[in-house]
DNA sequence: CTCTGTTTTTAGCCTTGCCTAAATCATAAA
DNA sequence: TTTATGATTTAGGCAAGGCTAAAAACAGAG
């Protein structure tokens, strides 16, 4: 059984560099919260056992292994499914599910995976629109561009957005910037200016900076795929906005 | 915030001797499959915070402070109440459910907890027919007695069984001894003999070891307190007897 | 009261995963 | 090519929570 740290660890690597890029000590460090010593010590032990979880190179960062990738999509598996279970079972907003998943995911058995999925209906997607890779370890792929990609006047859906960032998403989500909401590019200032969103759900025009629409991944209207997912309502049900 | 060991330790001085019964360093080490050494140990560290945790005499034992207390019902609520969510929302058995919540009890989150009883109706009683402790740290009263104290020729109803046994729950589920069955003792053989049940619904009569009997608290069928518990289906929808 | 067997405690050690401080490597600029 | 700068690794430690082996305390039998 891996320990939370080694799960942790390689998530990290996975969410960073998927399944070939290599990814340095300090940006791990950055992202874990914990010095970049601790991170080249956690490297090399996962690189030195016989069945290695990640490929190391001195100063030259780790990936993945085949081993560590199919552990790693366990874990994302379990995290966005527990997202979602707690978004459509228990009606958590779609900015509370995060941290909450991110302890859960480490005590759910092969089991209570099942069950969870089984009752949301084998889900393809969690509250923030990732993919959640499949039992048998493959993540679907989807065909999106980030909405700083967006060409002006082209309809697009929202199909993604970062879940980590708990401000930003309950800030989005009083946009009506949720999944699946249609929008459009009016216009992008220049020189790293605001960009103009219509919202066409209610008509507004909206200005988003450059760091927040990094984060919003679309879909262009045509495509296909959007038929099969469902509209979540991701507002927070019915929880107070205590802590902001 | 608390360690899992600790909250382990906690639990287990709670579940075994309440709130007065001092606990010998033995006991507590075969409870939680640790040697008596790492017992002593942990008591010792429990006992010398400022604010401590167990009040802790060298030889004679432990029993939890009025500090420790409140944490052990904190953490028996968490368990009981994802015992019940995992039994009414996911349909696990009632032998399922103890070893998944054993884990999850110790990652959720005072939102999450009130989700989980509001959505189940503000329970009192898990699975199993223990009472979860309230939110302000009370734990229910209940007038019940073992089944082996019960007397012969009196009707009474099933009010609670050990939740720890996964293969006793499953043979006591099979013989139709759930949660609320209505029973009452044929005979009593003498020597330490095995216990004559009569199971109502059906009309069976069953022999009970006294092993098992110890296990099963049942309520007269008079107490009024029955009236207010639903009558849960303890048998497992839909999973297989894989490993036995 | 003393002996003996059981229980508990002490002492010392190990692993995991983190830390700081110092040393080393890699790279971009001069 | 040399040098400076930032990133990475090494070395040495610490805290938690477990273990074994040996010492000490208790409790029951004589």
């Amino acid at each position: 059984m891996l320990s939370n740290s080694v799960q942790d660890y390689l998530k990290a690597l996975y969410e960073m560099g998927g399944e070939s890029e290599m990814i340095g000590t300090g940006a791990v460090a950055a992202r874990l919260a914990v010095t970049p010593a601790s991170v080249t010590s956690m490297l090399q032990k996962l690189a030195a056992s016989d069945a290695p979880l990640v490929h190391y190179k001195k100063h030259r960062g780790a990936r993945l292994t085949d081993e560590g990738l199919g552990k790693a999509l366990e874990i994302l598996r379990h995290h966005r499914l527990v997202e979602l279970f707690l978004h459509e079972t228990l009606g958590f907003g779609w900015d509370e599910v995060h941290d909450q998943a991110e302890k859960l995911e480490h005590v759910i058995s092969e089991e209570l995976e099942d069950r969870i999925a089984r009752q949301l209906g084998d889900p393809v997607v969690d509250p923030h629109g990732h993919p959640i890779p499949t039992k048998d370890g493959r993540m679907p792929v989807r065909h999106e561009k980030r909405l700083i990609d967006l060409p002006a006047a082209t309809p697009a859906r929202i199909s993604r957005v970062a879940d980590h960032d708990t401000e930003m998403l309950r800030y989005l989500g009083g946009l009506g910037l949720v999944l699946n909401a249609r929008i459009e590019i009016v216009e992008k200032s220049p020189f790293d200016g605001p960009i103009l969103v219509r919202i066409m759900d209610g008509d507004r025009v909206q200005a988003l900076g450059r760091r927040v629409a990094s984060q919003v991944h679309v879909m262009l209207d045509s495509a296909t795929e959007m038929a099969a997912m469902p509209n979540h309502d991701n507002t927070n049900s019915d929880a107070g906005d205590s802590n902001a």
